[in-house]
DNA sequence: TATGTACATGCAATAGCAATGCAATTAACA
DNA sequence: TGTTAATTGCATTGCTATTGCATGTACATA
């Protein structure tokens, strides 16, 4: 089956190189754990994942920050006024936009797939701009 | 016409009271700047409005959150890491729950009352938990 | 493969909004 | 009008994000 390990590897570095960026240990480590995780990560949990193999806090903040600049990650703020991060695409098309929704009482948040917006809803829109974020708030099921 | 100004205080005055609350000077002020609002308000535009008056920023800071837990004002954070408060009632109906527009370039934040999800999306929403509040972000026809 | 350079990192310091402790003040009740 | 608990002002603290600068490193070039 290949060395999968190595793979992934060379197709991150690839794509970070792609976006003009260098493919250093700690942007690759940052987004081999954003391709892990389920929902989008804040600055501080990578920074505290990224600690124990010495990356620095300022770094991981940068890293988040530039390649989010440079198109690979996708930052947004989900109401509780920390950033989170996602990768911008990934193998299964997880990664062209979706809505979010962040239950306000634990903070949890869900990436919704299928969500959309009725057509009179988008021509409404676009009287005030271009949409390319949709985010709901609410009580998740396991909290109420 | 009567003396709309006294009639407006008195009924602010009751909101306060009927929240639990005290009806103070501040708190009052506060309400009718966020009632000639257009769109939500945030701390600091509220604080430097009452400086005005001597209300120190603290207070302000503490009766928007004692405002908004006790269900006069609705608390809400639209992506720029900044509290953003408006009523959570007035008189045109304008005070039911309803979807913002932020952009993400200038920050300008309006409200938007006619957009609504589909059928499909409402029940698919349900499987996250019970969605409280909607919030899309884009760029602003004035930005692009 | 050796190497120069622009990019990246680590560490420390700073910025900015929000939250809090406490003594003084005041609204709302009897 | 007097009492009491809520509220305020001021200063301090907390937390996340950002920045400055010297050092280190990825990577294009020779």
């Amino acid at each position: 089956m290949g060395n999968n390990e190595t793979d992934n590897s060379e197709a991150i570095k690839l794509a970070i190189r792609e976006a003009g960026l260098r493919a250093t240990p700690a942007r690759i480590a940052t987004l081999k754990l954003l391709r892990s995780a389920s929902s989008p990560l804040t600055h501080g949990e990578v920074a505290e994942e990224l600690q124990s193999i010495g990356v620095d806090k300022a770094t991981v903040f940068r890293n988040l920050n530039d390649m989010a600049k440079a198109g690979i990650l996708r930052r947004t703020e989900l109401g509780d006024r920390v950033w989170r991060f996602e990768l911008a695409a990934d193998d299964d098309g997880h990664g062209s936009a979706h809505p979010h929704f962040v239950c306000v009482d634990c903070g949890a948040v869900s990436c919704m797939d299928e969500i959309k917006l009725t057509a009179g809803s988008m021509r409404l829109s676009e009287e005030f701009g271009e949409v390319t974020e949709i985010l709901l708030r609410g009580h998740c099921n396991n909290c109420d």
